[in-house]
DNA sequence: TTAATATGCAACTATTGGGTTGCATATAAT
DNA sequence: ATTATATGCAACCCAATAGTTGCATATTAA
């Protein structure tokens, strides 16, 4: 089961909070992205490592900094695999309102 | 940051598992649900709870056994989220695409 | 009433995770 | 050449997590 990894990256606050950023703003640099965050810069470091883990983010070295790219592709395998289960569970949820409508006296 | 806790819920096999199955078929009580996921049934128990507690499931003690249900509006949150990110990602590509053609010469 | 089933609760272990500090290194600016 | 900036790497700590086993309890079936 590939998509918990990817659910897994986006379930912590500092996490989901880079991710936020990055979804909002241009390219960040690794330096500024860790700011902010309330943890040492170290400590943002993990957390962007596990992104790239999971490749939500994706790292470009300019020079002496880094970029951090956010991968969009991967955002939507999340949403798509939600929405699949949404699915599923409306069609089991019709599939019951007819069962319950045949079983009803007419 | 409240939406990592639903992320959190979600990113482990196992627990995605049981979503899967029960957006699949209709009630599982707590015991089916934790059959054939490859652990124990206390410790299949233990994660059906953090589903509890991440209010992805809801449980409903019916006799001598509980029925566990999907609460879709959590599942529909977290798309929600996402699907508000990979927005705000188009928006920013559009807003550069835009940059770069006022900076090309007519 | 006795036995079987469905579940709960608690203690324990091993691993993962989030975070820190300290130091090293590479690139860029003065 | 020296200094400042951006980043990397490793060791360490503590808390949380995934999983286990063992036993208790409530409900239903025989």
């Amino acid at each position: 089961m590939i998509e918990a990894d990817i659910y897994k990256a986006l379930g912590d606050p500092v996490r989901l909070k880079i991710i936020t950023r990055l979804s909002g703003r241009s390219t960040h640099t690794i330096g500024k992205l860790s700011e902010n965050l309330g943890i040492s810069r170290q400590g943002a470091r993990k957390q962007i490592q596990v992104l790239v883990s999971a490749e939500l983010v994706q790292l470009k070295k300019q020079g002496r900094e880094t970029q951090v790219l956010l991968n969009p592709d991967k955002l939507k395998m999340a949403r798509t695999f939600i929405t699949r289960l949404e699915q599923q569970w409306e069609h089991r949820l019709d599939a019951l309102k007819h069962f319950v409508e045949d079983q009803t006296v007419p």
